[in-house]
RNA sequence: UGGGAGAUCGUCCAACGGUAGGACUACGGACUCUGACUCCGUCAAUCCAGGUUCGAAUCCUGGUUUCCCAGCCA
C-alpha cells in the first residue's frame, strides 16, 4: 500500500447499479442486505460477457458484505447438460468468485413453482390453452397490433386445476396444451399478452430431477419466484430483459410473495473481432471452426484461460470497461492491455527463437561451453536469475538479421554488431547462402570482452535474443489472431454472416522452435515473457509428440512494426 | 405516435445546474542489454434545434438516430 489518503476507496468501482444499491442502503431497503446471483443456462460454456456479469454480481455482493448465489437456470432440459454446469464452475471458480457452501438450481423450486401456478389458476390470473404453437402465434398479434384472446382463457378455475393436474402427471401429449398467465392480450408490450408459465416435455432426462417431471416451467414465471425465494434483493440482467421486468413485477405481485427483488437491466459486453452469442459459439465449436469450447481463439472463459490470459487480467479489463445501460463495443486493444500488464509484472522472461537461423560463432572453441547469468525479470529482481548455456553454434530469429537493412534497423547486419541477450557482442563476418539464394546460415565472431558490460570504443544498438543449438528445446508454437476479420462479424452491415467473416490466418503453428533448456521445468498453464516476442504459455492439454506446445497470450508492443508499416 | 431503452474524444467510462475529466488507442519525446516496461508531452467529445437559467452534458419542448421485443429459448 502506498501512501495514499484513501487506500480503501481508490480501487472501488462505481456505476449506476452501485448507486442505486448505495441509496437502497440508505433508505434501509431490504434491511441493508445486499444478495446478488448469477444465474447461468447451461447450455454452453460461459463467454467473456458472463464475466462481465459474474464480476458485477459476485463484486457487488462482496463490496457490500452481501452473497452472491450461483443457480442454474436449468428449465429447458432439452438443452442443457451436466458437462455444461461443471465447466460452468470450473470458471465462476478459476475468476476468484466464491458462491459459498449452497450451488442453486432453479429446478430445486419445482415443486412450489408447481404450487405457485396452482395458486395463480385459484386466482383466475392463469389457465391452460389447447391452442398450439402456431396458432398461439396468430393469436398473439404483432407489435403494431393487439393480440386476441385465446378461445381457452375462459375456462373455469375447476376445469384448470383438473387440467393442470392432469398435465403434471404425464396425461397430455407434448405441445398438446400449456399452462398460460391471464394478463392482456392487448397490451403494447407483447410479453403481457398471456404468456407461458408451463410447457409439456415428455421423455426428456433432466440433469438434476431425472424423470420425475414432464412439465417444465418458463423463465419469466421461473427466475422472479427463484430470487423472491432465495431473497434476492437485486437482480442484475442485461438489456433485452428490460421489456421483462413489468411481468417479472406482476408475478410478484400477484403472488404475493415476501420478498420483491428489483430488477436492474445493464448493456451486455460487446467486443470488436468476435462473438459473444451462446447459438453462435455453439454453432463455431460444432461446425468445427475451432477445436472445442476451450480453443485459445474462443472468447470462452475456457478458451482465454487455455490462451493464457489471467483473472487478474481479465478482472481488470470488467473493471475497465465499466457498466451502463448504453450499448458499446470493446475495442480488443482493452483487453490486450489489461493482458500484458498483468503478464508483464507477473510472467518470468525467456528466450525463444521462433524462426530459427543458425550462427556459427567462429573464434568460440567447438568444445566450449559457458553458463551466463541472466535476470528473471528486469524490474524485479524476487524473480531471481537463471543460468543460460552459450556456446559455438546458436539460433537467432531471421527477422533479426536482414542483409539490406531497412532504415533505422539496429539488428545484426552484414558486417554489423549486435548484442545477444544477457550474452556477448558478436560481428557478422559472412552470410551463407542456399542455391535459391535464401541466407541459411551466419558466421560471426564474438568479442570476449562484452559479457555484463559495453564494448569498447563503439555503440552497440540492437539487442536480440538467441539459444543454443547444443542445447535448445525443440517446439512447437501457436500464434493466434483475431477469430475474425470484420469488428463486429455479427452485426457487419455489409450482407454477410458471422461465418463469412472467420480470419482463415487466426492460428498459425510454428513446428520448428527452438526454447531456452530452462524452459523443460515449466508445467502445463505456466506462463512466460518470451524476450522481444510476446507472452506465451505452455499449453494445459496438448504436446505435439514430445514436443512441448505453446501458445501465444498476446504480442508484446511492436512500434518497431509500426515504423515498418509506414 | 406499437412498447421499452440509449446517444459525451476513434473506443469505453466520469461529471448528478457551477472550469467537460479519466482510461485505452493514436501521435511526439526521454530512457533502455527486450524497438518491451517506465516516464513526459500532444491530438481529440456533449446527436440536432429551440426554451428555462447569472450559468445547461445535466432541466423543459420538439426532432434525429441506434438498440431490444411478435419461442411452448434464456
Amino acid at each position: 500500500m502506498s501512501d495514499t489518503e484513501h487506500p480503501e476507496s481508490d480501487n472501488r468501482p462505481s456505476n449506476f447499479i452501485r448507486n442505486i444499491i448505495d441509496v437502497d442502503l440508505k433508505n434501509n431497503k431490504n434491511d441493508g442486505q445486499v444478495v446478488t446471483r448469477f444465474p447461468p443456462e447451461p447450455n454452453g460454456y460461459l463467454h467473456i460477457g458472463h464475466a462481465k456479469s459474474i464480476l458485477l454480481n459476485f463484486g457487488i455482493a462482496e463490496d457490500y458484505n452481501g452473497h452472491c448465489n450461483l443457480r442454474f437456470d436449468d428449465t429447458n432440459p432439452h438443452k442443457e447438460n451436466i458437462e455444461f454446469v461443471e465447466a460452468i464452475k470450473k470458471d465462476v471458480e478459476w475468476l476468484g468468485c466464491n458462491w459459498g457452501d449452497k450451488v442453486y438450481f432453479s429446478s430445486d423450486y419445482f415443486d412450489p413453482l408447481y404450487d405457485f401456478a396452482v395458486q395463480l389458476i385459484k386466482k383466475e390470473k392463469a389457465y391452460v390453452c389447447d391452442l398450439n404453437a402456431e396458432e398461439m402465434r396468430e393469436y398473439r398479434g404483432t407489435l403494431i397490433e393487439a393480440g386476441k384472446d385465446s378461445p381457452f382463457r375462459n375456462r373455469t378455475v375447476t376445469e384448470n386445476l383438473d387440467l393442470f393436474a392432469r398435465m403434471k402427471v404425464g396425461e397430455f401429449e407434448d405441445g398438446s396444451k400449456v399452462l398460460r398467465a391471464k394478463i392482456d392480450m392487448a397490451s403494447a408490450n407483447i410479453n403481457m399478452r398471456d404468456p407461458t408459465l408451463y410447457r409439456i416435455r415428455h421423455g426428456v432426462i433432466h440433469h438434476q430431477t431425472g424423470a420425475e417431471w414432464c412439465l417444465y416451467p418458463m423463465y419469466d414465471f421461473t427466475h422472479c419466484i427463484s430470487d423472491a425465494l432465495e431473497g434476492i434483493t437485486h437482480s442484475i440482467c442485461t438489456l433485452e430483459f428490460e421489456d421483462h421486468r413489468p411481468l417479472y413485477d406482476w408475478f410478484l405481485d400477484t403472488l404475493e410473495t415476501e420478498s420483491h427483488p428489483q430488477q436492474i437491466e445493464f448493456s451486455r459486453l460487446n467486443l470488436e473481432h468476435t462473438i459473444t452469442s451462446k447459438r453462435k459459439l455453439t454453432e463455431l465449436v460444432e461446425n468445427g471452426h475451432v477445436e472445442g469450447w476451450d480453443d485459445p481463439r474462443m472468447p470462452t472463459i475456457a478458451g482465454l484461460r487455455r490462451r493464457g490470459c489471467t483473472p487478474a487480467a481479465l478482472r481488470e479489463f470488467i473493471q475497465r470497461i465499466g457498466v451502463t445501460k448504453s450499448d458499446n463495443v470493446i475495442e480488443m486493444a482493452v483487453l490486450e492491455g489489461c493482458i500484458r500488464d498483468d503478464l508483464n509484472k507477473n510472467a518470468p522472461r525467456r528466450m525463444a527463437v521462433l524462426h530459427p537461423l543458425k550462427v556459427i560463432i567462429t573464434n568460440y572453441p567447438e568444445d566450449k561451453e559457458e553458463l551466463l547469468e541472466a535476470a528473471n525479470h528486469p524490474q524485479d529482481e524476487s524473480f531471481g536469475m537463471r543460468k543460460l548455456p552459450f556456446s559455438r553454434e546458436l539460433y537467432i530469429d531471421q527477422e533479426d538479421f536482414k542483409e539490406v537493412p531497412p532504415k533505422k534497423y539496429k539488428r545484426l547486419i552484414p558486417g554489423g554488431e549486435v548484442r545477444l541477450r544477457n550474452s556477448y557482442v558478436i560481428r557478422c563476418d559472412e552470410v551463407i547462402k542456399d542455391s535459391d539464394g535464401n541466407v541459411t546460415e551466419l558466421r560471426c565472431t564474438y568479442d570476449v570482452d562484452t559479457h555484463g558490460k559495453k564494448p569498447e570504443g563503439r555503440k552497440v544498438k540492437g539487442v536480440i535474443h538467441w539459444v543454443s543449438v547444443r542445447h535448445a528445446i525443440e517446439a512447437e508454437i501457436r500464434l493466434y489472431d483475431r477469430l475474425f476479420n470484420h469488428p463486429t462479424p455479427d452485426n457487419s452491415k455489409d450482407g454477410k454472416e458471422y461465418a463469412d467473416h472467420i480470419n482463415p490466418d487466426s492460428l498459425r503453428t510454428l513446428t520448428h522452435c527452438y526454447l531456452e533448456p530452462t524452459l523443460s521445468e515449466a508445467t502445463p498453464g505456466d506462463q512466460f515473457q518470451f524476450e522481444r516476442e510476446g507472452y506465451y504459455s505452455l499449453d494445459l492439454l496438448c504436446q505435439a509428440g514430445n514436443k512441448p506446445i505453446y501458445n501465444r497470450t498476446v504480442t508484446l508492443r511492436d512500434t518497431w512494426e509500426k515504423i515498418t508499416k509506414r
